[in-house]
DNA sequence: ATGACTGCAATATGCAGA
């Protein structure tokens, strides 16, 4: 079964090129962020005249996120227990699914924008919340995954350069921590491989050249409990999604597992 | 060559992205 996740920056401008990657990759899930469209808007249509039923967890111009699936949905669920309110508002950043007997989340955590800033305090937040959301699954001996754009290298290794983010977001320790929390609850991160260089960056920048230039960051992660990273037989960044014209700013970071 | 931000809502430019 082939699993990935993917922040696509517009679900309705990148129509064509997600058509086109889902026809040449052929995932059985994809875990989409980013959608910035409306409820109504979701091209559920489209993809289900490709063979995918949508979980869809969308909230307009901002965020949104969704599970799709050409194995079945299970147990559809939007929005994580107990997520923290931002400006009164609690967004679209996550659904889940079960399909084929793999429990997933399709995660968008919240940037952060800067230190000290409340969007950081609510990136923390959201991710304590999400913490115990993965708590019992985790443990259980069914596979379960979460994926998506985490907004957190990892290691220092996990940017072009880690001189460039002194006091920004997405490597500070608080973060980092988050994802040891995860960890510590039994889920244990799929690394990728990368198809060329040696970090599997998910995200370059429009700005600057960033990608000719692999000026990256390895921030879009999957995590899985034992009997998803057990299965796990191959992993890696299709970067050839982020090139020429029309491209998202991530590429899908795809999982093959042995089920 | 992979190439010098992009998408959205609004309808000019500002916000957000990271």
């Amino acid at each position: 079964m082939r699993i990935a996740t993917w922040n696509i920056n517009s679900i309705t401008a990148r129509l064509p090129r997600l058509t086109q990657w889902l026809e040449t990759a052929q995932p059985d899930v994809l875990c989409l962020q980013e959608l910035k469209v409306s409820e109504d808007g979701f091209p559920r249509d489209a993809l289900a005249a490709l063979g995918y039923e949508s979980v869809v967890n969308a909230g307009g111009r901002w965020n949104g996120v969704a599970v799709l699936s050409r194995v079945g949905v299970e147990d559809p669920a939007v929005g994580l227990p107990d997520a923290p309110a931002y400006d009164g508002v609690v967004e679209a950043r996550a659904a889940a699914a079960t399909c084929g007997g793999v429990r997933v989340w399709s995660l968008y955590v919240p940037n952060g924008r800067e230190v000290g800033h409340p969007h950081y305090d609510y990136k923390l937040e959201w991710l304590a919340a999400l913490r115990a959301t993965v708590e019992q699954p985790a443990a259980g001996s069914a596979p379960f995954a979460v994926l998506g754009d985490f907004n957190i290298a990892p290691t220092d290794e996990d940017v072009w350069d880690i001189a460039e983010f002194d006091g920004a977001t997405h490597i500070t320790e608080r973060e980092r921590e988050a994802l040891s929390a995860l960890e510590s609850a039994g889920m244990k991160e799929v690394h990728p491989r990368p198809l060329k260089y040696d970090v599997a960056f998910t995200y370059w920048d429009y700005r600057q050249l960033c990608f000719p230039k692999n000026k990256g960051m390895r921030i879009d992660l999957v995590y899985g409990n034992s009997a998803f990273a057990s299965a796990v037989g191959d992993a890696y960044v299709d970067r050839e999604a982020r090139k020429g014209k029309g491209a998202s700013d991530h590429a899908p970071v795809v999982v093959d597992l042995e089920v």
